[in-house]
RNA sequence: GGGCGGUUAGCUCAGCGGAAGAGCGCCUGCCUUACACGCAGGAUGCCGUCAGUUCGAACCUGACACCGCCCACCA
């Protein structure tokens, strides 16, 4: 059989992907009768193009899923799209606007039509691409969030909700984005610390006093101040209160009333109250019946109320405008700097207005509460645990949701009004019929003309019904009731409170269970210096550039063994290297076993014909698996990685292949041969089976090619530890001690690497010499690269013999005979001898310490002695080779 | 203003009560026939500061100092 040297992934990647997908090996069957394991993917935006983030999930979902599917379970990785909203509709206007158009022109269903049109071009797009980093999804049941079924889901829950009474319509103060031109959540708005100013400006009192100074960060917003509010204990304010003061600029009287809002401490204890333009003013106009005077319109410019100097101007070019009036009329007392947090579009960036309009929101203290409980009464884990706080602490301060957006593309609102008898779902319809599953064709109160109202809703809306919505809801689907509740929610924890809080909310609602059992959130990917990546920062790295350039299997591992929970993955384009080089590693070791044996799968040996190394070999990769089944049960995902690497790398190539290499020499037993074959086959075997779901396609690529393979590793049985018991751990560890001795004195001594040179080896103990019956001696001599290896109670005859000490073994390296100067080896020993009793010193006094001793667990008073015992013996011996040196 | 993280080798980070670790980088040798995407050997750390708890602290507790993130309607 031919195997290339070098691991090629573009050779094995589409193809090995395509029989995956072609047999059908990703497909759930809730008929199978295995249980369920179930994870609905993060459905991105279906715009979008695959990025590092992307990657991130990919890995560690289809990680699990791979993971369960070969443990036995019935493994449904559910796949789809969001529509999302407001993205969407800002990547298709600016499309359209670069050919000359703009949506208004278009009209709504113009304009809808055109981004379906979009959709049904480019929307594929990200999920051709998840599939080159192997995610085994089940296709057949991909969804969109604007799919009928999805929609009608959405509709359900909305009529449901409104039926309830949970959600209403009015006139609120919202965030708003005048350049979206739509309202936005709360959570939608970015709060960025800015460096501004505090201007403070007199209002004169009416009767010519001096009134009062105000302080404030938003002067044009002074145009449409109807009040002045001071602490209601002020003493400086007393007599002022009832009083009015006339609004600069304005002209207009306005009341100082007394709030307790009011911090007397900031600015100068009077603060302008702008109902229309500011939530706290908002309020505060509420409480004393203060006019609204809307100054800034919706689209960021101020209005014909701000008095004819001032109107469509932007709202910061009348904040110069209106600084120089006041500045002029000598207003303006003082101008403070003053750092304070401005709220900036999530999409646009643009500087979000507090406005006051008619959206519908959703009540959330009823649905929060019982998706509280359910994460602290632990029906819902929130891993890692930190999260689990920032949940609770989010979720009893929440605030009613704002769900609508003056937008065209998403699920309208199937909210009605009636033209004739002027009913309106929401404000005026006490039976709650103008909300409804079917669109209505007239008023069902007085059978007039309706419309629908012309808004959609928050993407998240949609999104929070993803669990259940994707497998069928409202119906009961058969899928729904086998993968409902689904397993695990695995996403980055930038949308724990967008998505995650709200699918348990939504959850819990309409299903009456919680939506998954356990969260897990990964880490944000950042640049190899740990920034943010961003376009303007140009450190944006392409993950399907990384897979072109290092295969999938490498750029999967990559993230897997960075993926530490709690923490942000730095990721090194540097550091893939070392993985890909590490495939290639396994690659190999994998052609080295194949070309052994040949093209039948060796039988097993007798135990008996098991050597010391062939027993350690598959004890290691038993703790492997073990360790591999903790870690992934926990999300470790860094340590299962961590674990395989070890064990592939660092066992079984640098140490196991090596030593077979003795076993399989043509001098070796038969049986010895067979025995070694066998181990490195089921070695392999097993590293391929645990390696799987982190690298499916090298893996996959090896598997095929090992003999009588029929079915492919994706559907194979995934390894269980077998609990092997005998440990061969303390004498192999002794004989890679003693190699690794004998490697050093070879290369501190310059002694040419590719030499034989003969050895000789006098155990310490006799469990040491036992050790080196059988094999053992032709495998120190291969590791070591040595000739004869000699052993003996006692040091060998005549000179040129270089001493060393191992932790079992004293040892002699015989020098080439143009180099019988052991004149160096002095120094080393003494260098040797130093540093093994100062740590000899340090056990000595620690075990003398009659504290510890008595109060430290046994167990690790008994481990403190055995090694206080080595490194008696390593003085003792290394004194003893030097009293002979210099003799 | 509240809350949450972080501070360990040049870099990125594990370890979280019992001998300071990994990967990359660095230095020395090696094309040893699975692999130079390789092999062998090596150097490198007041584990942020101070005080406590403990037989024992990088790890627990409390202060402090820097970094970072999230939430928040003080103009």
């Amino acid at each position: 059989m031919e195997i290339p040297k070098q691991f090629d992934p573009k050779e094995c990647e589409e193809r090995i992907y395509a029989r995956w997908e072609r047999e059908g090996r990703f497909q759930a069957d809730p008929d199978s009768g295995k249980p369920p394991y179930v994870i609905v993917i993060p459905p991105p935006n279906v715009t979008g193009a695959l990025h590092t983030g992307h990657a991130m999930f990919v890995t560690l979902q289809d990680i699990l899923v791979r993971w369960k599917r070969m443990q036995g379970f019935d493994a449904l990785w559910l796949p789809g799209t969001d529509h999302a909203g407001i993205a969407t509709q800002m990547v298709v206007s600016k499309e359209i606007e670069k050919r000359g158009m703009n949506r208004l022109d278009l009209g709504r269903d113009a304009f809808v039509e055109k981004i379906w049109e979009w959709r049904r071009e480019k929307g594929d797009t990200i999920l051709l691409q998840l599939r080159r980093l192997g995610a085994s999804c089940d296709w057949s049941r991909t969804r969109f969030t604007l799919d009928a079924d999805l929609s009608r889901a959405v509709r359900k829950a909305f009529v449901d909700l409104y039926a309830e009474g949970l959600i209403y319509r009015g006139e609120y103060m919202v965030n708003w984005c005048p350049k979206c031109g739509t309202a936005l959540s709360d959570l939608e708005v970015e709060h960025a610390d800015t460096r501004g100013k505090l201007w403070h400006i007199r209002y004169p009192a009416s009767d010519g006093g001096e009134g009062v100074v105000v302080a404030t960060t938003r002067p044009e917003t002074m145009l449409g101040d109807t009040g002045v509010a001071v602490h209601p204990d002020d003493p400086r304010y007393e007599t002022l209160v009832g009083q009015t003061v006339v609004l600069p600029l304005v002209g207009r009287r306005i009341p100082v009333v007394a709030d307790a809002m009011v911090d007397r401490a900031f600015g100068t204890g009077a603060v302008k109250i702008t109902p229309s333009h500011d939530p706290n003013d908002f309020e505060a106009g509420r409480r004393h019946g203060l006019e609204r005077v809307a100054v800034i319109g919706l689209d960021g410019r101020m209005t014909r109320v701000a008095g004819e100097e001032f109107a469509g101007l932007d709202r910061y070019a009348a904040r110069k405008a209106v600084l120089a009036r006041l500045e002029a009329e000598g207003l303006l007392v003082k101008v403070d700097v003053h750092a304070h947090a401005v709220g900036h579009c999530q999409r646009c960036d643009t500087v979000v207005e507090p406005a006051v309009s008619t959206q519908w929101f959703l009540k959330i203290e009823p649905l929060a509460g019982p998706a509280r409980r359910a994460v602290e009464e632990g029906e819902i884990r929130i891993i890692p645990d930190h999260w689990r706080k920032v949940y609770l602490n989010w979720m009893s301060e929440i605030h009613d949701w704002c769900i609508s957006r003056q937008l065209w593309w998403g699920h309208r609102i199937p909210a009605f009004s009636c033209g004739s008898c002027g009913k309106s779902a929401g404000v005026d319809d006490p039976e709650r019929r103008l909300v409804s599953m079917d669109d209505l064709k007239a008023c069902p109160y007085c059978g007039g003309a309706v419309r629908q109202d012309p808004d959609v809703l928050d993407t998240w809306f949609s999104s929070q019904l993803w669990p259940f919505s994707t497998l069928g809801w409202p119906d009961r689907s058969r899928d729904l009731e086998k993968y409902y509740p689904t397993t695990v929610m695995e996403t980055g924890y930038d949308i724990l409170f967008f998505w995650v809080a709200r699918m348990i909310m939504a959850g819990l609602k309409f299903t009456g269970r919680p939506p998954f059992r356990d969260v897990f959130l990964h880490g944000l990917v950042r640049d190899a210096r740990g920034r943010k990546m961003s376009k303007t920062l140009g450190n944006v790295i392409d993950p399907l550039e990384l897979i072109d350039a290092y295969g999938a299997d490498a750029v999967r591992f990559t993230l897997a063994i960075l993926c530490v929970p709690g923490t942000d993955v730095a990721l090194d384009p540097k550091r893939m290297e070392g993985y890909r080089a590490f495939a290639n590693k396994l690659w190999n070791a994998g052609r080295y076993v194949l070309i052994q044996t040949g093209d039948a799968a060796p039988a097993g040996p007798a135990e008996e014909n098991l050597s010391l190394w062939d027993r350690w070999i598959l004890e290691e990769l038993d703790r492997t698996a073990a360790q591999v089944e903790a870690s992934l049960a926990e999300f470790r995902f860094y340590e299962a990685a961590d674990a395989l690497y070890h064990f592939v790398w660092h066992r079984y190539c640098d140490w196991y292949v090596e030593v077979s290499k003795v076993g399989l020499s043509p001098s070796a037993p038969q049986a010895r041969r067979e025995a070694t074959r066998h181990v490195l086959f089921r070695v392999l075997d097993g590293v391929l089976r645990l390696l799987h779901p982190f690298m499916p396609f090298l893996t996959e690529a090896l598997w095929e090619k090992m003999p009588g393979r029929t079915s492919p590793l994706v559907s194979a049985e995934y390894l269980r530890p077998s609990g092997r018991t005998a440990s061969n751990g303390e004498a192999v560890e002794a004989l890679m001690d003693l190699v690794t001795q004998i490697r050093t004195v070879r290369t501190e001594q310059g002694l040419p690497p590719g030499q034989s040179l003969a050895l000789h080896i006098v155990p310490l103990d006799p469990s040491a010499a036992r050790w080196l019956e059988g094999s053992a001696r032709a495998e120190v001599a291969a590791l070591a690269r040595l000739g004869e290896v000699g052993v003996s109670g006692d040091s060998p005859e005549g000179d040129g013999w270089l001493p060393g000490v191992a932790l079992r073994y004293r040892f002699y390296l015989e020098l080439p005979a143009a180099q019988k100067d052991t004149a160096g080896e002095g120094e080393r020993l003494r260098a040797e001898l130093k540093k093994a009793s100062a740590e000899r010193d340090k056990f000595a006094a620690k075990l003398g310490n009659p504290a510890f001793v008595e109060k430290a667990p046994p167990e690790v008073v008994a481990k403190n002695r055995a090694i206080l015992e080595d490194y008696e013996r390593k003085v003792r011996e290394t004194e003893a080779l030097l009293a002979r040196l210099e003799d």
